[in-house]
Order: C-alpha cells, then structure tokens, then sequence
DNA sequence: GTCTATACGTGGATAGAC
DNA sequence: GTCTATCCACGTATAGAC
C-alpha cells in the first residue's frame, strides 16, 4: 500500500476506498483503516466528514477528466489527433478499464441526488464537445449527435461490459472499435 | 402506489426501492416505510432479512432478463426475428431505459462480491448465445465475436448514457443504432 | 400475518489530551 | 496533526402479543 504523505495522497486512497464500497457502504471504520488515520484525525482534514471527503474526491474525478479526456478536444490539433488524445486520457482515467466505478460510486444511493446534476453537465459537455470537433470536419449536425452518442456510449458500455465479465482485454478492442467507427464515418 | 396483495408484488416492490437507494443505502426503516409492512413483518416473509430480500430480487432479475433477452436468441425464428425479438425484450427489461440500475445496485458495495459471479456468468452467456447465431449467418468466429461484444457494449453504454443525461430518448436511438449495425454487418 | 416493544451493535460525529 | 474516549442516532434483528 502506498503510504500518505500528503492531502493528495490522501485523496487518492479515499478515491480507491469508496470506489471499492460505494458511497453508503463506506463507513468511517472503513475510511480509518484503510488510510491509517484515527477518525477524529479524518475529521481534522475534513471537518464535514464523509460528505466532505465524497466532495473531495468527486472534485479530484472531475479535474481528473476535465484535462484526460477533454482538454485534448479543445486543443488546436487536427482532427485524428484530437481522438487519439482523448482516446489515451480514457485509458489513463480508466486505468485501461479496471477502474470503471468512477461515476457508478456518485450516481447510486444516498449521493445520487447530490452529483446527478454535475453529472449530467459533465455528460452533456462531452458531447457538445465532440458534435462541434465533428461537425468541424463537414459532417451535418444529425449525423454529429448520432455519432457523438455512439463514441461516448461504446466507450460507458465498454466500461460496463469489462467489469462485469473481467475481460479487461474487451475495453482495448473497444477502444480501438470507437476509432474505427470514427474513421470510417469521418474521415472517409 | 400499487398497493401490495401478494408476495410477487412485494418482490416487485423491493426491487423499486434497492434500485433507488442502492443495496446499502437501503434500510429497514426505508424498506417498512416504502412497502407499508413493519420491520418484523419484512422478517416474517424474509427470515435472512436485507440479504434475503436482495436475492430474492436479484432471482427475479435474473428470470425476467432471462425470459425477455436470453430466450427470443434461443428459438427456431430467423436472424432478424430473433434480433428485434431481443431488442423488444431489453426495452421492456429496461423500462425504456428509464430503469437502468439493476444491475449496478449489485454489482457496487456489500453485495459486489455476492453477485459477481452470476453477474459475469450472465454477461457471458449473452454475448456466446449472440455470438452462437451470428457465426450461424456465416460470420468467422473473430468478427461474430467482436460483433456480440459491440451489441452488448452499446445497449449497456446507452442505458448510462440516458441516465446520465437525463435524455431517454437517447436510448431508443441507441437500440435503433444497434439494430443498424446488425443489418450492416450481418445482413448485406 | 402483522403489530409494538426492545435488545444490541455500529453508524457518524465531537471533546480534549498529547 | 493524531490519538483515546465518549456521545447519541440509527442500523439490524428478535420476542411476544394480537
């Protein structure tokens, strides 16, 4: 286990731990063992308990995905390398698929109501970002939504689909899948 | 609210409430309320309590998934039939996508490592029975897979896409969309 | 078959010593 | 900045009356 040396450090272990359990199957039991910090010294660095620490760790998922997957489409690169870039800041942010409880943790139980807005934005920016880069290319505003869908859908159903059959492999290929769909449809 | 006269209705109730608050975010307290029947009532019918009540929901998943998605693959109809067949059968399993948590409430927090073996099971199940009558259209075994695996992929990424943003119109063009690359694939 | 009452553990949260 | 000790609310679960 990597030690915590600092608030970062620490952010990232609570990240894996409610990742690992849920929002409301993480106790403060759990939180305590699992970062080696008494409760009371928990409460220290977040005054506002567990609900303090989700916050924490949602904002840390959001800045996370903001600069992996979509600050490479808003770059002035050309078009491939705008889907190449963000294709890798998947892989990163998923860890090649193995992590896919990132939104799941947020979007269930006692927080849904919480994050489901910032959720939903998060979603929506994504798209609006990918019909625009794709309309960019000369493709009508129809056909760049449709698309649009397919690339973020593959890529959430991918997610899903490794984690529920352990074929980590099958997120690659799918990967791999959205490219091609993208060429094909794009840049043919 | 549909008023509870039988046990199927009160499965049919706990499956609601798991689904809105999750497997841990579900209490007694919130089980009596939403169901109308005191805690000790709930024991009377579910002796093992909460884990009890979750596998008896999680049976009843599974039946219904079985019957509406599994089993229109398995008859003597053509390709097509057996396809929009299946389609059908995931609009009514999900509700229109509207109801597209029942498989994360098992597969995040106390009950992931319950579920996760039957969750894979049927997760791989669906893709062989796809990839069984693909191949049956004289598809080489690599594609039939990679096919099976992309239907899987999209009706689960769609089902997070439309809770996500709220748009569940997404999700009856997404199995639009499936159905296409079927008819492209396969078909032609 | 459903209720009220109750037991007992664990939950989240805080006070105060070091 | 971390700890021990402690508080109270709520969690699950059961006993026993009706």
């Amino acid at each position: 286990m990597v030690k915590i040396v600092s608030y970062k450090d620490l952010v990232d272990k609570l990240t894996d731990i409610f990742c690992e359990y849920g929002y409301d199957g993480t106790s403060l039991t759990i939180l305590s063992q699992n970062t080696g910090l008494g409760r009371a010294s928990l409460y220290y660095h977040f005054p506002g308990g567990k609900e303090e620490m989700a916050n924490a760790v949602y904002e840390k998922i959001t800045r996370d995905f903001t600069k992996l997957v979509l600050s490479p489409l808003a770059t002035d690169h050309n078009f491939p390398t705008k889907i190449k870039n963000m294709l890798e800041g998947i892989n990163l942010f998923y860890n090649n698929g193995q992590r896919s409880c990132l939104l799941d943790v947020f979007a269930i139980g006692s927080t849904k109501n919480i994050f489901n807005t910032q959720i939903k934005n998060a979603a929506l920016y994504w798209k609006d970002s990918l019909v625009k880069i794709i309309k960019d290319e000369g493709i009508d505003n129809n056909r760049a939504i449709l698309l649009s869908e397919e690339i973020i859908i593959s890529i959430e159903g991918a997610l899903v689909f490794a984690r529920a059959t352990g074929d980590f492999e099958s997120f690659n290929r799918a990967l791999e899948n959205v490219l091609l769909t993208i060429t094909k449809n794009i840049l043919d």
